[in-house]
DNA sequence: CTGAAAGCGCTTACAG
DNA sequence: CTGAAAGCGCTTACAG
């Protein structure tokens, strides 16, 4: 019950017992060589049909599983792809993460995941891990920047990468138009009426990720010939959060005089906690607040969120990103490609008119 | 700028270019053989300082990385786990795969992710990849009822495996006090009054899973003299449902006299599903209906959503699964363990006293 | 169309 | 403490 059993019967008695039928054995069976075996194996079409079928029988009779590991030694190159993600805890990531394992698979690829999350040691050693396993290419999901070793260790290793959800200068990208969600979202709060609307960054968003949006955000309240109101700073869960120098309680910022009436956070994760946190303190969204988020993850439609906000085509993204990587992996030459998609806003019930008075 | 560049310098020249540097390459540049080479990586303690010390600094110099493939090939054993997964874009998977991934990280092990979702094909093709790949052990974390053929290859291929989440006979398993829950969650409605409690189930949960919590209830109901309504079948997104053998939508049952009061819904999803589902057909929760779910997900604890729920501890069962996995690899000849962990009920905002009339 | 042989980068006894 | 040699299970030219 142990589940070591196996099958035993007519195996050729030189098979080692416990261990796993090699072409060495398929070979011994079908009385042929170990290269025929391989050729029917690899589908090359050099094999007569008898032959063939002599192998194909001798392979289902001892249950041969090609050693992939063996193959991947001798071609000296692997079909597995690494996975840096940020955090699978994380809607967003989750749902990259599995459309990457669905359409790499779907290429004969395997999926390595590493789960990032914050640890630079860790991050590094998922890394190096990757490395080590020589990993075909590297799709990362996940924060770069203020990680150098990171970079350091990817490009030393001169892994074929490609960055998912975000834009980097050095490798190959596929992100959302950042700016432009920025201004979509910013647009958005305008036209509903807000004149005091707040940018609010979390740790959830990689830098230069939150400075695209946040530029996107600026430039439609200059344009509509509104300041810009002070950074908001905050890490969900958090009681206190910094707008601009200030560091105050949540509650106490949007209760005091001339406070925001609207917020776009830049990602639907820190939307949804900030939501969560004002409404705790009595705060309500959108009565009191309104607040749009980036993303349009999967939670952020369900009827009692309901939050506006800048959607960006994940499935798309992700499976281009695959592409984009086997590609490269078959062409190492090919001059860096940084692909930007359209995003939309989506509005629903976390935003409208701010209160009069 | 396509990151195949590679410092150049002070290697031999005898290393051909493009290529990774082996172990031989270091031993040459140490002056040493390889097998010191591979004592010194390996940490073997039978080497002098000073050997030591050379060959570290030839390992710098070269950026040697070990292969892993190579390790693996010999050793006739990887350090890759491979995880059968239902759904990344579940949140329940999602968070079962990130303790997964983490604590195998932490033994040194690497994780190889595979979603199922349903198609058999699909999952059938994924076991035969890991066990190509040699997976020293495979956690399955998705279900494994209605796959008949994955059981096959999973005990032909003699992989250890460990079910995380459910119980299986033949197998290594943890997984929650189902019964148990399931009377908790009955208690608790009935606790509140409620005299006509309907049990849910979905094609999210495994049959047997469903079975166990479905005991509990009607366990719980017997114990209160109350009659078990039929059982309730819906697939989440659907117009319709199944009650019984009767076949009608969802507003129209819980509209009907003599409907339910409350349901319990054998996961997370699904009861956060039906909440979408009945209040968008002006049915409250919990005003009209009271709802409990099963699993405590992270979002059921979002204030807006506030759903009452059988909670079970996530990260343990999934650590627990990892450990038990590595013992069974080590140990193959280990009896088989299951585990069952406790689930406590954790009353919310979905869940109230009956109307009256 | 088929087979013999070399080799992928390591580890592991086994000598010295 | 260190090195020479065999071998892990495949693939790949290269003969025949």
């Amino acid at each position: 019950m142990t589940s070591t059993s196996r099958p035993s019967g007519t195996e050729p008695s030189r098979r080692r017992r416990g261990k796993a039928p090699t072409i060495f054995d398929v070979a011994a069976v079908a009385g042929v060589s170990k290269s025929t075996v391989s050729n029917v194996v690899r589908g090359a079409d050099e094999v007569s049909e008898q032959t063939r079928a002599r192998v194909l029988e001798a392979i289902a009779r001892l249950q041969y599983t090609p050693n992939a590991i063996a193959r991947q030694f001798v071609n000296q190159r692997t079909t597995n792809l690494g996975v840096l993600v940020g955090d699978l805890g994380n809607p967003y990531y989750a749902h990259m993460a599995r459309v990457v394992e669905r359409a790499a698979f779907g290429f004969g690829y395997t999926a390595m995941f590493c789960n990032i999350e914050g640890d630079d040691n860790l991050a590094a050693a998922g890394v190096d891990a990757l490395v080590e396993q020589r990993v075909a290419g590297v799709v990362f999901l996940a924060f770069s920047e203020n990680t150098p070793h990171l970079e350091d260790s990817l490009r030393g290793a001169a892994v074929p990468i490609v960055f998912l959800g975000l834009h980097e200068r050095w490798a190959d990208s596929v992100g959302p138009r950042d700016a432009e969600g920025g201004r979509l979202a910013a647009e958005h709060l305008l036209a509903l009426g807000h004149e005091r609307i707040a940018y609010m960054r979390t740790a959830l968003v990689e830098p230069s990720t939150d400075r695209a949006r946040q530029s996107g955000y600026r430039a439609a309240l200059r344009h509509a010939g509104r300041a810009a109101q002070p950074t908001l700073r905050w890490e969900p869960g958090s009681p206190v959060l910094r707008s601009g120098r200030e560091q105050l309680g949540v509650a106490e910022l949007f209760r005091r005089p001339h406070a925001p009436t609207a917020v776009f956070v830049s990602n639907d994760i820190g939307a949804i906690a900030l939501m969560e946190a004002v409404e705790s303190a009595g705060i309500g969204v959108p009565a009191d607040l309104s607040v749009v988020g980036f993303d349009d993850i999967a939670i952020a439609g369900l009827r009692r969120i309901s939050l506006t906000t800048v959607a960006q085509p994940l499935d798309f993204q992700a499976e281009k990103a695959v592409a984009m990587l086997l590609e490269r992996i078959e062409r190492p030459s090919l001059p860096l490609r940084h692909v930007s998609v359209a995003v939309e806003l989506r509005e629903r019930g976390s935003t409208t008119r701010p209160r009069v008075g």
